[in-house]
DNA sequence: GAACTTTCTGCATACGTATGCAAACTGAAG
DNA sequence: CTTCAGTTTGCATACGTATGCAGAAAGTTC
């Protein structure tokens, strides 16, 4: 089974040239004759040789692994999040190394130490936050972090999120103008900065309307216990006849208990409005109105501050939100005139 | 930014032992006295000490990495697999690195150079094929590989699957009993193994029935392309009142053009069957009935594989097929009496 | 306490590559 | 042909850890 591997010193050999010459031909930049490139060439493809990442980061401290953890893909949104970071890290010649964690700071402790023993180059956490002595302790090995879809209240901490509390007041917005006077919410987890700053931005909007929000459960990012939710907001008979659920993912769950369970139209009945517009929603079974999170450009924040920190050295941290559009489909009431601005 | 590490050596120095001893403190089953493991640990405590993964791999020759993979994510059985198959690997060290290919063999091929390059322990590739060449240039450097969800005729690739001949055979079986004469396929991609076997266990039900598929178009697991297909076969007048759609993915697409678009009533006018049983295929707004691809099992099947081959020097090549139930729900017709596998 | 076995420790070396330094070479200018 | 600058090459060493070997220490038996 184990089998010899074919190092730069068997090319150098068969090349008639020094270990150095070798390594030179495969590092970009370095200085080598067209004459000497094209000889280990030749025997490099003869061996088969390609150089060994592992040895080569340990003499250069870069790994070119990123290190992503996050805690589950059951929401759609992450897949394809990991998809894209995956993607275009590969564009730049790096590579993913996948940790899952449950969503408690011990379990995200103890993986990241793994991670850390990797001697990762960067870390993204999708969803996921780190404890202050996590964070000191990547800052101390000089090892970048980026939060992505997720803030921290740590200046150490680079961060890329969609602007959720101008996301929540804009639906506040739009339920208001759609007629809407008894708004619930099943809101995101309150232990993630997304749920509170949906939230706030929800109460702030509504405020402004001089309307509180009528029942608010928290949802925990969870199918069953927002189903829960939706079953005791929906019962009731006075029940709201509009609700902003924290994310799309429990939004599917509370339109299936509207719809299957409390037998109640959608919109006619109710309104729903979700938050992500992962690409379910827009499948014509659930036709969800929400707000996108752009989630091509987080990445792209991602990848470029990571890249700044460890390629360019930069050492300022990101705290990055980027706003998105509110997607109307069929699942909310539309106010008569209100401006598409997906167009 | 650059900060300096604190290695073995540097424990020692504080510990006032050997270089040597410390290693082997960190290293599980080696010979070293209680009082040396406690000062060891005592003074690696203090400098925030832990082993380099990499240099540790590049004496051991293990990397305890795990190179995975993968074409697209969209379909939610790659994310479902994805994370069991993470946590699982967690659970006995090892961790994954993901790689996204599109699905032709030179990405794959390219991509898995890469892979090799990382001196990764074991390769698994979900719904992804390989060249010959490349299967070849794996066994050279003696990486076992594993093909999740996919076969291929090359004996030195394991692989774990689901008996899709069969599912397809059942889900035959299914529709003919429930009175289905006219049944169309809108099939996997025929590219794929899972495609075609599943096809072939279709035709070959029905032909013990002593009926032919009624048209056939291949969905090459796209959403639009089902789509396009499932227009095309149920817009015309004579249409099939039953169709098996070669994966939930495309299923529900199909359904969703037959319901919205087409106006037709799933199950009244049409039975929709899938392939897969993802999580969403148990949502109340599809209620798919389909054929459960075990991934549970099927990854337990993958790791084992995997780590025979790694950990205890296995060289026989397996070729495993997973028997699934079919999972009877709301979108097609229920036979009479017909027995519930699930139970 | 001697003779022996067992357990533990340090020394030295190896893994596969990158890179500073000095020597060797190249070519241009005088 | 000499001189000098610029380019290319090889030598030696370093990265951080694991491990075979031999010697030291500890434990066992009589």
């Amino acid at each position: 089974m184990r089998v010899e591997k074919v190092t730069s010193v068997d090319v150098a050999k068969l090349a008639g040239v020094s270990q150095s010459a070798v390594s030179r031909v495969f590092t970009p930049g370095a200085s080598v004759s067209p004459k000497m490139a094209e000889k280990v060439l030749k025997a490099a493809q003869e061996l088969g040789y390609r150089p060994n990442v592992l040895a080569r980061s340990l003499i250069t401290g870069r790994s070119r692994i990123i290190g992503l953890v996050v805690a589950y893909l059951e929401n759609q949104f992450y897949p394809d999040a990991l998809e894209k970071l995956s993607t275009a890290l590969q564009a730049h010649g790096y590579h993913i190394l996948v940790f899952m964690v449950s969503n408690d700071d011990d379990s995200v402790d103890k993986v990241m130490g793994e991670l850390l023993d990797y001697q990762v180059d960067g870390i993204i956490t999708a969803s996921v936050g780190m404890s202050n002595a996590l964070a000191a302790r990547c800052a101390a090995v000089g090892v970048p972090v980026v939060l992505f879809n997720r803030g921290q209240d740590d200046e150490r901490l680079n961060q890329v999120t969609s602007n959720n509390f101008e996301g929540g007041r804009k639906i506040a917005e739009f339920l208001v103008a759609g007629g809407h006077r008894k708004i619930a919410h099943i809101a995101g987890w309150s232990g993630s900065s997304t749920g509170r700053d949906r939230e706030a931005g929800l109460r702030a909007g509504l405020k402004a309307a001089g309307i509180d929000v009528a029942v608010c459960i928290d949802g925990m990012y969870n199918r069953e216990t927002a189903s829960a939710a939706a079953r005791e907001i929906f019962s009731a008979a006075d029940r709201p006849d509009a609700v902003f659920v924290g994310n799309d993912h429990m939004a599917f769950a509370v339109m299936d208990v509207l719809r299957f369970e409390l037998k109640l139209d959608v919109p006619g009945d109710v309104s729903v409005v979700g938050y992500d517009d992962v690409p379910l929603a827009s499948w014509p079974a659930y036709d969800l109105t929400t707000l996108r999170q752009p989630s091509n450009r987080m990445v792209e924040a991602t990848v470029s501050t990571l890249l700044g920190w460890i390629e360019e050295g930069s050492n300022d941290v990101q705290k990055i939100q980027i706003d998105g559009p509110l997607m109307i489909r069929g699942s909310a009431r539309v106010p008569e005139g209100w401006p598409d601005e997906r167009l």
